[in-house]
DNA sequence: AGCACGCCGACT
DNA sequence: GTCGGCGTGCTC
């Protein structure tokens, strides 16, 4: 018996996979996908069975395997397929595919610390009455007061218990201990009454019914408060009673608590929820109850379209939109890639939900690739909001350098009538640059190739990107006068301005800086929902997911931030960012206001922001994405190179659009190589090479070479990406 | 990735 | 003479 097992080392060279022998001892208990410890040259690893066979024609004297490490951890074939299939489709090594599907503490690691967490509990191990009797001629008055809890409570947790009376008990065999393995998140069931549904959102539901077993994709595109989740709800639920189980992803920043508590509502402990607030320990625990069976939903974000299920019955992604399905880093997967191979492995549908899809998706709904389910009406009484955009140039020559005459209006308005505004600005820290008004010196990242970020809170300048961070000083750095300016709008700027220009503001800030702690996150929404504070401010952590019935009025500091950026999809987020931050005014009964500042109130994206117009933000985007060759009309991939020294990394990205040239077809194009947005980052030059295509049959195996020849090279690397999320 | 083997320079 | 530099090549 032999077993074909795949390494640790996630790299090029090692990405095969090598045979062992089965000792007679293992031979009863090894199978396809299990984690073992096997010797590899002269090192002790680990690795992942693939394949088990009974004959070996190869030519090499073989090793043993030398033992199961999880027993409890088997990889279906399922999830070894797709594995595969993530390696080919992202250019990645296999076992890094594999350990992406794992929570960190069941990956293949050095650390193997065991992640169960036991309670030890006592109980009586003697009849009642030899306790009883006991008890009447003890003179330790704690061993009598433990005895009497028992007979009282039959078991109790140890912890409370312990002591050294408890010792000489168990010692005397009088009491025993129990250790059990216990979860870190238990959830009580609770029976909620199930909120009808409105005519539109049965429908939704009903059309969705029809496939539940079928290989169907559905894009549900339904305004912000239309109640998707309602409609997620009730499919899910039929679902589960068919015995069958279902995966909600949901980023990050709108998987709140909010949308967690009424998921524990409908399906109590029937639901594991997996994101990255939670701790490692957590994590294992639910990806635990997921494969022991013990649960049928999974509510996460994107690394929970892994949760080892084996009898899928639906997928649903929430905000499809989100950049954050695609993972930045090896392997370069997206979320949606995967949960469309899971459904045509089970022939389920699949429901990707938004309010302001992708444009992509959207396209291929037109086409008829996925079936479209629209809908249009708010749950409720509430009505759209009121969109204004304000003209900051205007502004400007007024000396109104944050706030317009008409945002300053609204929000006293809002304060004084005791309702709340919400204040988007996507710049977190105080100053987005610092710079000296005498000799022109600018702080910059030594690592990085961009301008650090003053944060008043810690008196630091901190690289955004890298971590980087100083102590800023009161004189310039170089010609040593007082004169640095603290120039750009940050976040923590605002709060400041706000507390100095809005007396009756209770504000509360929400960025990464304030959130950084656990379960602050919900904590800032609670005490804002419960209207601790008449104000909140935040990045686009605030623009998703939330609802808050008193808040009337939206604000939209600077909308140029998003627009400004030098990505294809500039526009498009922008558009989806305004729309989702606009879906946050009015969910209730009351009306609400939008006020959008900028300097370009003539862009066609802000106009259809404010018409709330999606149809003809799509047309118009679509037009402008077919002229110059981007997606959804051609494919991207970007290809990165990477070297610590600016020469090399130029000339070798330049072999690269050759090698390119010279082996993709006609129509493909190859552009650059550019400096990378960012051309240094962690000291680091990086260029950039992008691929525009549409069919190329011969483009995924010349990149493979590419990718092959740079594994090689111990100076320059590079990085390919797939239809990358911005380039 | 990690380790051994291997072939050149400066040390007790 | 030997210790150690890191280039090359292999790992079932």
């Amino acid at each position: 018996m032999y077993a074909n097992v795949v390494v640790e080392y996630p790299v090029k060279t090692l990405d095969k996979e090598f045979t062992y022998y089965v000792p007679e001892e293992l031979k009863s208990q090894v199978k396809v996908g299990m984690k073992v410890a096997v010797e590899f040259g002269k090192k002790d690893i680990q690795g992942f069975i693939l394949g088990i066979t009974d004959i070996y024609d190869g030519e090499y004297e073989l090793k043993p395997i030398k033992s199961i490490l999880e027993p409890d951890l088997v990889l279906s074939n399922e999830l070894i397929e797709l594995g595969k299939y993530i390696r080919n489709e992202t250019l990645c090594t296999l076992i890094s595919a594999y350990q992406s599907m794992l929570p960190s503490a069941l990956k293949i690691n050095k650390n193997n610390r065991n992640y169960n967490f036991y309670k030890t509990y006592i109980e009586l191990d003697k009849t009642e009455k030899e306790i009883k009797e006991y008890v009447s001629k003890c003179r330790y008055p704690r061993q009598v007061e433990i005895l009497n809890l028992l007979l009282q409570n039959k078991r109790m947790e140890k912890r409370v218990l312990s002591c050294s009376g408890l010792d000489t008990l168990i010692k005397k065999e009088l009491v025993k201990e129990i250790k059990e393995q216990e979860y870190r998140i238990n959830v009580i069931d609770k029976n909620i009454n199930k909120v009808k549904l409105t005519e539109e959102q049965d429908n939704a539901y009903k059309t969705i019914k029809t496939s539940f077993n079928k290989n169907e994709t559905f894009l549900l595109y339904g305004i912000t408060g239309s109640g998707k989740t309602e409609i997620y709800l009730n499919s899910i639920e039929d679902v589960v009673n068919s015995g069958k189980q279902a995966i909600m992803l949901a980023p990050e920043i709108s998987l709140t608590m909010q949308i967690v508590k009424r998921f524990y509502e409908r399906f109590g402990s029937k639901v594991a929820v997996l994101h990255s607030a939670l701790s490692d320990g957590e994590r294992h625990d639910e990806y635990l109850k997921i494969s022991r069976g013990e649960v049928s939903v999974v509510v996460g974000t994107r690394s929970a379209i892994f949760a080892p299920f084996n009898n899928l019955g639906i997928i649903i992604i929430d905000e499809e939109h989100s950049d954050t399905y695609k993972q930045d880093n090896m392997p370069r997967y997206n979320a949606k890639d995967v949960a469309k191979f899971r459904c045509k492995y089970y022939n389920i549908p699949l429901v990707l939900a938004s309010a302001t899809p992708l444009l992509d998706s959207m396209a291929r709904a037109q086409k008829g690739v996925y079936t479209l389910v629209t809908l249009k009406q708010r749950v409720g009484n509430s009505v759209l909001p009121q969109i204004h955009l304000v003209d900051m140039e205007a502004e400007y020559k007024k000396k109104n350098f944050i706030f317009s005459d008409l945002l300053k209006e609204k929000i006293n308005e809002r304060l004084e009538k005791k309702e709340q505004v919400i204040l988007f600005l996507n710049r977190r820290g105080f100053s987005t640059f610092v710079s000296c008004s005498n000799c022109g010196y600018t702080y910059k990242c030594p690592n990085c190739d961009i301008s650090l970020t003053y944060h008043k809170s810690t008196n630091n300048l901190v690289c955004h990107y890298c971590g980087y961070n100083i102590k800023c000083d009161e004189l310039c750095p170089n010609c040593k006068e007082k004169s640095l300016n603290y120039l750009g709008l940050g976040t923590e700027k605002l709060e400041q301005e706000i507390k100095n220009s809005f007396p009756l503001a209770n504000v509360v800030r929400m960025d990464q800086d304030t959130t950084s702690k656990k379960g602050s996150h919900d904590k800032i929404i609670e005490d804002f929902k419960n209207e601790k504070y008449n104000l909140l401010l935040g990045t686009s952590m605030i623009s998703k997911g939330l609802d808050f019935p008193k808040v009337t009025l939206v604000g939209v500091v600077n909308a140029d931030t998003t627009l400004n950026i030098p990505d294809y999809r500039s526009n498009e987020n922008t558009f989806d960012l305004l729309e989702q931050v606009s879906g946050r005014a009015g969910r209730a009964n009351l009306l609400g206001e939008v006020v959008i500042q900028t300097f370009n109130v003539d862009n066609n994206v802000l106009k259809y922001v404010k018409e709330s117009s999606y149809d003809n933000f799509y047309n118009t985007e679509m037009m402008f994405r077919r002229k110059l060759k981007y997606p959804p009309y051609y494919y991207l991939v970007s290809i990165r190179v990477l070297d610590k020294e600016y020469e090399r990394a130029l000339s070798e990205a330049k072999k690269c659009v050759s090698y390119l040239k010279e082996n993709v077809c006609n129509e493909t194009i190859v552009l650059g190589p550019t400096t990378a947005a960012i051309l240094k980052f962690n000291n680091v030059y990086r260029f950039q090479i992008i691929v525009k295509y549409r069919f190329d049959e011969k483009l995924k195996e010349t990149l493979h070479n590419l990718d092959q020849m740079y594994s090689l090279n111990d100076k320059t690397s590079i990085e390919i990406d797939f239809n990358p999320t911005r380039i």
